[in-house]
DNA sequence: GTGAGAATTGGTATTATTCCAATCTCTCTC
DNA sequence: GAGAGAGATTGGAATAATACCAATTCTCAC
């Protein structure tokens, strides 16, 4: 996550350690999603990303956000015919999908449990990612995150 | 799952447990996605359909699998930017979604797993469904499901 | 059988995302 | 530090899945 004061030349620090070129639209891309924890999507990241640079478009904001996916930066999540959303925390976890609200809360996973699941799997699975999400309703606001 | 002859008054049967008007269209949707154990698109089963009623119209078939997801005769498969995929098996189970052929597989869960997954959540959070996919590759085809 | 409510239909609208070709901007080399 | 080439950005148009709508048709209870 980003510290609070995390700066310009930390973005691109953090761009070259994965070897993309480290452009001002992916830099300020990966600051929005850093600097709040929640899931936004493609358009809020749009609008977000907007208001301090105004000429980007909304076809450059997909394409930095399928590079940082790709690096590991950031992580999409899918919820059903929903729009992709985007997710800065790249630890084990799992998404809370609340019906009522429409937020999506972080559950954190122990690493066992991560572990266990991956032995479900039958022989002949090779899984490289798993993706848990509950839904249902969250007694308001458990935690502020969304 | 449907037995291999199930017929057209037992289709209706399953309709009218939940209080569904039993139409022609619900019929032929609900055994099309019962008599193949796989996990196709609304357009696949579109396609489908039409064999045996080409008059359908898509609109409906997208009415008939939110009826039939409604009162729980089906279940809605997620897979991440791809279109919705309906699953007519109604146990516990994961997704293996397999990268290299598009393929879906069912992995049984046991149900000691699921309140295990539901034991996850903090206090305030209450699920009512929980979606498990793992992406990856499988070895030739498992058990030819898909 | 008949009427009221429910379902189906085809067409159109919406929305997320991708594609494309043209332009621009880095980065690297000399 | 100038130029070349690769890579990135842009706006607009295309695509694809799904939702919506008004008109017609069907189904069930009486």
């Amino acid at each position: 996550m980003l510290s609070p004061n995390e700066n310009h030349a930390a973005l691109s620090e953090r761009l070259k350690a994965c070897d993309v070129r480290p452009t001002p639209q992916r830099k300020v891309v990966l600051k929005v999603i850093l600097e709040k924890r929640d899931h936004p999507t493609a358009d809020e990241i749009f609008a977000r990303v907007k208001s301090s640079m105004p000429t980007i478009s909304l076809a450059t904001v997909y394409n930095c956000l399928e590079t940082l996916v790709a690096c590991g930066l950031i992580r999409q999540v899918h919820l059903e015919r929903a729009p992709t959303r985007y997710c800065p925390n790249l630890h084990a976890h799992a998404h809370f999908h609340d019906d009522t609200t429409g937020q999506v809360h972080d559950i954190d996973l122990p690493t066992d449990t991560m572990k266990q699941l991956h032995g479900l799997l039958p022989t002949g699975f090779d899984a490289n990612s798993v993706e848990l999400t509950f839904r249902g309703r969250a007694a308001h606001n458990p935690h502020g995150t969304n």
